[in-house]
DNA sequence: CCGCTCTATGGTACTCAGTACCAGGGAGGT
DNA sequence: ACCTCCCTGGTACTGAGTACCATAGAGCGG
């Protein structure tokens, strides 16, 4: 519906603008008279003013879709790991562009919101994802899981935009790992008052104090049907 | 600033109005004009049509941030907790107000995305607090856990929005365990080598076997460093 | 070469949100 | 009675977004 190259000289013209004279000092008719076109062809392109500073959004929503949509049945949760994957090497595709967008976003309001409300609808297709494939068995288990990946992507790729850390993707590997040690070892919830496992879970923090120091307590916590807290 | 009578005439003749003729085909003028004031009054008391949908947001957001701001230097954790648990009992107490909001903010594209944008507020506060307050000892850590009960509260405020479950309260409590057991269990990303409570807990979960059956793992767990799980 | 159609485009006009500014009016104090 | 302060409503303006129409050019069949 609209020519591919107006599109890109839309979308430089309007990042140019917004950072010579800021985003509310710039119309729309500002952006399509320095990108050679006429105003409505601007709102032929992207549906609104805020939508030019996000103009992969759409395509990058469909392809983790699309991933999404090839997962092999048991494996939901790499599937989920993919996904986040795939959306951190867009950005870092992007390269500059991501990073001017983080400058807008962090100083104009109304860009800020826009951007949550894209960064929202990913994590909406996580979290529909996860539990539409059962994961964790519990659909509170499955939320809780897709926004922690989407929580420690969010995380990294931050870090990168502000230029901290080296080596983006390893770090997400690693913060990856961390997420998954969290609900791999936890055994998720169910707990006390839901269904409980025939081998219910001993789940110990380090302490400094002697095993027999809080051993009483524990006795008596395994004797008692509900679960308790020791100090 | 502005009558505070007249702010809830507003707010009542806009909920109305919008579920009457919906939300884009009712002008503020409409709105002011059904509430018996000006249109430039409806201005000053929301900033924007879509404001006036939530209209205790700021003052929620602030008793959130009071709550923060109160919180004992040890108690991060259930600082935290009390937080979610303060938004949800706000809703709660909204009662219809908060299910119609709800009708509108699930069909109105405008509004849908004012909500996440006001969700993400909180969010924010609950991750900075949490990260400010070094939870986890590692900043991603932090954030996991702050998300982790906003998504555990979301969870089971959706549930109650919808008509779903019975004692919303109940669930709440029950899904923060979940979260805190969660958290709790595996010794998060900072794990082994992150700073340790000198009084650490242990989480007992009910269990068929004996206490003399778990007691040796058990041992080994508490002179090793490295928390374990056992079966 | 002419005429036809289809699509992308630009222009015009309109609605409405949001802002700035000004004028009036009532409450309360002196 | 006068003055001040604050709340309020009205007016006028900018700019985003929509609807509609006119046109130019590309491609195609005759």
């Amino acid at each position: 519906m609209v020519n591919e190259s107006a599109r890109e000289r839309l979308t430089a013209a309007a990042f140019a603008l917004f950072e010579e004279q800021g985003y509310e000092q710039t119309t729309v008719e500002d952006i399509a008279a320095r990108a050679g076109v006429g105003r409505t062809t601007f709102f032929r392109a992207f549906g609104a003013k805020d939508d030019v500073i996000f103009p992969h959004h759409e395509s990058l929503l469909v392809a983790v879709r699309d991933r999404f949509h090839a997962a092999a049945p048991d494996a939901g949760v790499p599937a989920i790991v993919e996904g986040a994957r795939l959306v951190l090497t867009h950005y870092l595709d992007e390269g500059d562009l991501a990073r001017a967008r983080y400058r807008l976003t962090r100083t104009v309001p109304a860009l800020r919101q826009r951007e949550i409300s894209g960064l929202q609808q990913y994590q909406r297709l996580f979290r529909e994802f996860a539990v539409d494939r059962g994961i964790g068995g519990d659909p509170l288990h499955a939320e809780l899981l897709a926004n922690a990946v989407v929580t420690a992507h969010n995380y990294v790729l931050r870090r990168w935009l502000r230029g901290v850390g080296a080596d983006p993707l390893d770090e997400f590997d690693r913060a990856m790992a961390d997420v998954l040690r969290l609900f791999g070892g936890s055994g998720g919830p169910g707990g006390p008052g839901g269904p409980v496992d025939e081998h219910a879970a001993v789940v110990v923090f380090r302490t400094t104090r002697d095993l027999d120091a809080v051993l009483p307590g524990l006795r008596l916590a395994l004797a008692d049907a509900t679960p308790e807290t020791l100090s």
